[in-house]
DNA sequence: CGGATTTGACCGGCGC
DNA sequence: GCGCCGGTCAAATCCG
């Protein structure tokens, strides 16, 4: 029993934001991220233990927009390559409406469609907290104890009711400090945290621009 | 009491 | 074909 993995419990030590929406949609400003994450971002591990999770090909965008790189470049990997649909996302998707019946024959039904594509995208970053405070609410459904990491693995849900996207949290064994986050799919609803934190600094940058 | 979390079972994919 | 592994489900439990 661990009750500290509480992504929708809102007291953190230091709340901000971090960016979760796709690059032209965020000013990833390292101000905007949580001081308890130390504002380091890294690149995706190589580690042999998470290749299932961090694949080369996934676009670490983040670590990408705090480097510099031009929001045209940073664009979405969309359909980067095929992966494994859950039951319940594939059906949300094609508009699937569950049918009355056993459970267990919905999940093989829905396992057994092809599998869609979604963007998916992963960093890392140094904190003690497992959840980083995104501006979003996210639901734990599951967690698991993975191969050559004595930590688990934990998964997440955006509680929206018309969200699908999903994150997965895992600390790494070499490094304890280091927590990796991946991210799969976009949410089709809007961040309220996030334009709390953006309104005043637009606003800002508007004041500044007269000048 | 309702929503979130925990946790064991289940399932499909994949490698051998 | 079999076993391992990652991902998901849902009943039980927790908690505000």
């Amino acid at each position: 029993m661990e009750g500290q993995d509480q992504p929708s419990s809102p007291p953190r030590p230091t709340p901000g934001l971090f960016p979760t929406q796709s690059p032209p949609f965020l000013f990833s400003t390292p101000s905007l991220i949580p001081s308890s994450f130390s504002s380091s971002l890294m690149h995706p591990p190589l580690d042999p233990h998470h290749d299932q999770v961090l694949d080369p090909e996934i676009f670490d965008w983040v670590s990408q927009l705090l480097s510099g790189v031009d929001q045209d470049q940073a664009v979405f990997t969309e359909n980067i390559k095929p992966m494994r649909e859950s039951a319940s996302s594939i059906m949300a998707e094609n508009g699937d409406v569950e049918e009355k019946g056993d459970y267990k024959d919905k999940r093989k039904v829905g396992r057994m469609k092809k599998a869609a594509t979604r963007p998916k995208f992963a960093f890392q970053t140094r904190s003690t907290d497992d959840i980083l405070d995104d501006g979003y609410r996210w639901r734990k459904y599951g967690q698991k104890a993975v191969k050559n990491s004595i930590y688990p693995r934990s998964y997440y849900r955006c509680t929206h009711h018309t969200c699908n996207v999903k994150k997965q949290v895992q600390r790494l064994c070499k490094d304890t400090s280091i927590v990796v986050t991946t991210y799969e799919g976009i949410h089709n609803h809007p961040c309220v945290k996030m334009m709390e934190t953006l309104t005043p600094i637009l606003k800002q940058i508007q004041f500044l621009s007269r000048f």
